[in-house]
RNA sequence: CGGGGAGUGGCUCAGCCUGGUAGAGCACCUGGUUCGGGACCAGGGGGUCGGAGGUUCAAAUCCUCUCUCCCCGACCA
């Protein structure tokens, strides 16, 4: 007796599979208020996940079982290229302190102490913990490269967590770093993740897309992001339907068509014009019967200066200039200033700095900073404004606006860079390509890049090259949200009463329902059929509880299992319904052949999955 | 951090304005009838209304403070 109670739970046992009976599938009929998002809703209401807290969640059986087979699949892929760390999630103050961080990083990091007081945090991320390995273990070039990563979880106090999975403060990451004597050694490790990436996103069934990515104000020379399309995304892409050039909107640019300039009025030197009330844009193209492109928009922020070890500074006045029709893309304009945060200014501050009222600002008669965050105010203009000529802008006076203005001629400027957002509908930036870019929401799966020497250099990693020489490597970081890969497959495939997810990550590949359980035939058919799928090596899960049909149905259509299987009315002519849930298509197979069948099926979706 | 919303059995929500010490549906337990798309009948268990303080003869309800969660924004190596 004991032995065969064993065998029923034990994993090796091959007739083995689950019982929905015996399982906590804690399935809700309606979602939690809480719950906005389609993956968040669907992954409440299937028992996959409970929130503990805001960005917390407990993970239950099937979500569990589900991010098991997405880890597998990632260890699976990376250790072709790769070797498997695993560091610790509390970490100590002092690594973070050398690499800078420790200041840097502010209040996103969970930071504790212990009974002696010393400051520790939990793993926010792991560059400096796998550069004091490196530092402290690698020696010769002839040890390099290395690729070292690890399945780990991080902590990150996000200001607002969100979306159930999407954004949470506890996730599950595969982090990797690889450590290379050059720049061409660091673009292999890259193109090698770059590679890898793309099997294991296919391999999970996800439709996605490699954009380029900002690299952030850490540095870096090449950032590529994985990203699945979808409304519930954080991120906007811009993509070229035409060539296929596809970029965050955070780093994307776009070719502008040319303006027709405006004729000059009077002597074409600047003129001040009367304008009273009108503070916004709209009502300044309407007063001068222009369009808002040939306005000159000031946007006027105060930026953080970083000081040494990327300590906040000082804060420092900038004035953005940007035509009317465009909008300030702050992660831009943050890297071309190297600032580390931005505010707008007060009104004491846009009377120190321009001497004039917000709706009315601009250019003419600043004196420009030469330098980027000097004491003065730094100045950037949008490079789009170059060669333009005539154009309209405040006369940093209340109800008085300028026109004859020229960039260049009229004012200056202490830097000139791309600083605005791409707008849908524009040009695609490639010189070949007459594509008009789209823009659409996205959530981030994978990112790859180059870090270059910041974390070798501040922390001192050095190895004898063949020359005897010492020399820095050079690394790149490179990462994968776990939870994400499950949350985006759920917002790919769902429908009103529930998700489907492709085989390979699915807690199991085909539920067997018994429609119903009282009638002793179609319950053996049920078990038979089971345990025959499961002796096959399917994921079975057999629906053997004692509820009404429709019950069942409802369930097995929410939990996200690809194929159901219907035993029912026609096992007595040794016929049963496959039923497909992605499509929603039924189909009559004979018990016979059903084995065959399903193994069809996999392997079809396999195959689509490796070719996707 | 700014703006908005919400905390009442496991879930969805009503009650609050116009104080009189708690209700519905679903879920759960028992019995019965059902059994292919979230059944029906009967009986039953479970909440002191996020927390603290105050006003009052009396507070879920009014007042003050506070905690938590959600949404928008800011932020997001």
């Amino acid at each position: 007796m004991l032995f065969i109670r064993l065998c029923e739970w034990e994993s090796s046992c091959p007739l083995f599979m689950h019982r929905w009976s015996k399982l906590f599938i804690p399935t809700l009929r309606e979602a939690p208020a809480d719950a906005e998002v389609a993956s968040h809703k669907f992954l409440l209401r299937a028992g996959y996940i409970r929130q503990l807290g805001a960005g917390i969640y407990n993970y239950l059986f099937l979500g569990q079982r589900s991010l098991n087979k997405i880890i597998a699949i990632v260890r699976e892929e990376m250790d072709t290229i790769a070797q498997e760390f695993y560091l610790p999630g509390i970490l100590p103050k002092e690594p973070w302190v050398e690499s800078g961080r420790w200041s840097a990083i502010g209040e996103n990091m969970f930071r504790l102490k212990d009974r002696k007081g010393a400051d520790l945090c939990l793993g926010f991320t792991h560059e400096e913990i796998m550069t004091s390995m490196a530092r402290n273990e690698l020696r010769s070039y002839k040890q390099l490269p290395q690729i070292w990563y690890q399945i780990q979880t991080k902590f990150r106090d996000e200001p607002r967590p969100k979306s159930g999975l999407l954004r949470v403060r506890q996730f599950i990451m595969k982090d990797s770093y690889s450590f290379d004597l050059d720049a061409a050694g660091l673009d292999k490790s890259f193109d090698r993740h770059d590679a890898v990436y793309r099997r294991i996103f296919t391999r999970c069934g996800l439709n996605f897309v490699s954009v380029e990515a900002d690299s952030g104000a850490m540095g870096g020379s090449q950032s590529q992001e994985f990203m699945v399309y979808t409304d519930a995304g954080e991120d906007l892409i811009a993509s070229c339907p035409q060539c296929g050039y596809a970029a965050n909107l955070e780093k994307a640019t776009s070719r502008l068509d040319p303006v027709k300039e405006m004729e000059p009025s009077g002597d074409g030197m600047p003129e001040l014009v009367s304008t009273p009330g009108c503070a916004a844009i709209a009502d300044v193209a309407a007063f001068f019967s222009i369009s808002p492109a040939s306005d000159i928009k000031c946007v006027a922020y105060m930026a953080l200066k970083r000081g040494e070890h990327g300590k906040p500074h000082a804060w420092r006045g900038v004035a953005v200039f940007l035509r009317g029709d465009h909008q300030v893309n702050e992660t831009k304009l943050l890297g071309v200033i190297g600032a580390a945060e931005l505010r707008t200014m007060q009104a004491e501050e846009l009377s120190h700095y321009f001497n004039g009222p917000a709706g009315y600002l601009g250019p003419v008669g600043l004196r420009p900073d030469t330098q980027t965050l000097g004491d003065g105010l730094t100045v950037i203009v949008d490079q789009s404004l170059e060669g333009r000529r005539n154009m309209v802008c405040g006369a940093n006076q209340l109800d008085y606006h300028l026109r004859n203005v020229t960039p260049g001629r009229d004012f200056g400027w202490t830097l000139s860079a791309d600083i605005r957002s791409v707008n849908e509908g524009e040009k695609c930036p490639k010189p070949a390509c007459n594509g008009q870019l789209l823009v659409g929401k996205a959530v981030e799966v994978g990112h790859i890049f180059k870090l270059g020497y910041k974390y070798s250099e501040s922390m001192g990693a050095r190895v004898l090259d063949p020359n005897g020489k010492e020399v820095t490597p050079i690394m790149g970081s490179y990462g994968i949200g776990i939870e994400r890969i499950l949350t985006a497959a759920v917002e790919q495939g769902n429908d009103a009463n529930g998700f489907w997810l492709p085989v390979s990550i699915a807690p199991f590949t085909v539920v067997v329902t018994v429609t119903n359980m009282a009638d002793p035939s179609l319950r053996n058919t049920g078990e038979t059929v089971a345990s025959e799928l499961a002796a096959a090596g399917l994921d079975v899960l057999l629906d053997d509880r004692q509820e009404r049909a429709g019950v069942k149905f409802k369930d097995a259509d929410l939990i996200g299992i690809p194929y159901r299987i219907n035993v029912g009315k026609k096992a007595g002519d040794g016929q049963v319904e496959l039923v497909t849930r992605a499509t929603s298509t039924s189909e009559d197979v004979a018990l016979a052949d059903l084995l065959a069948t399903m193994k069809e099926r996999v392997e079809e979706q396999s195959l689509l999955e490796a070719s996707a």
